[in-house]
DNA sequence: GCGGTATTTCTAGAATCATCGATATAATGA
DNA sequence: TCATTATATCGATGATTCTAGAAATACCGC
């Protein structure tokens, strides 16, 4: 995964509602559940939720099997696991949480600065 | 903090400059580093860096602070780290990430089918 | 106050996005 | 084959975003 995959996911969940659906999705595990149970329980129009189900599906958030004339939707979690990985590593490693880093961040500052 | 919020924050996170600019920032640590530095280090326009710098500020994720006429950014870690606990809390608290929780999915899958 | 550096605001065009009604497609059962 | 259910695609519209040059602003040292 490189930073344009992460960036692609996260602008994925970056919108209300397709937040509200992948959370959704995720608290039915791994069974998933319908398009119409989306639908319902959302309360969003079927275009529209089709639209948003497909930019979860496109950045591989999200996968959809046919039952007869049903489409079963799952939260992909390896997926979202290697994402939420991905963030915490390349994006958010060696932060100095504990808030004792500031002397080697303040060393680093002026070494940093002058990188062309 | 809210859906509302976690959308906003992955949405400023969610395009290739800003998360980009976010990581370097987070690189630099609590010292953090000036515009120009940024706009030097990611050959970003200054009109457009700036454009992506008010989001980022908007969202809660980054802080700026002046010192003569450079101002320092700053990744706010207390604000990524709620960000991540929130997000991995709320849209993926009992992910099934062992694969071994099929069975209480089945189970739970159609008592959840049918709310309303 | 003036010149210089750092950065923002203004502006505008192209591109993308969100929304949703209308229509089309897929699968099933009678 | 036909009606029915479930869902996707089409199409149009308004809103938002991204980009970046030009102009304006903020701060400092003199």
């Amino acid at each position: 995964m490189d930073l344009d995959t992460l960036a692609k996911r996260l602008e994925a969940l970056g919108n209300v509602t397709r937040l509200a659906v992948f959370r959704a999705l995720v608290r039915t595990g791994r069974a998933g559940a319908p398009v119409g149970y989306l639908q319902r329980r959302l309360g969003v129009p079927g275009s529209t939720l089709s639209h948003h189900l497909r930019k979860l599906i496109e950045v591989g958030l999200v996968t959809q099997e046919r039952q007869a004339t049903t489409l079963i939707c799952r939260a992909d979690f390896e997926a979202m696991t290697e994402t939420l990985g991905f963030l915490g590593n390349e994006c958010c490693r060696d932060l100095p949480l504990c808030a004792s880093a500031a002397a080697e961040d303040a060393a680093a500052e002026d070494a940093d600065r002058d990188v062309a």
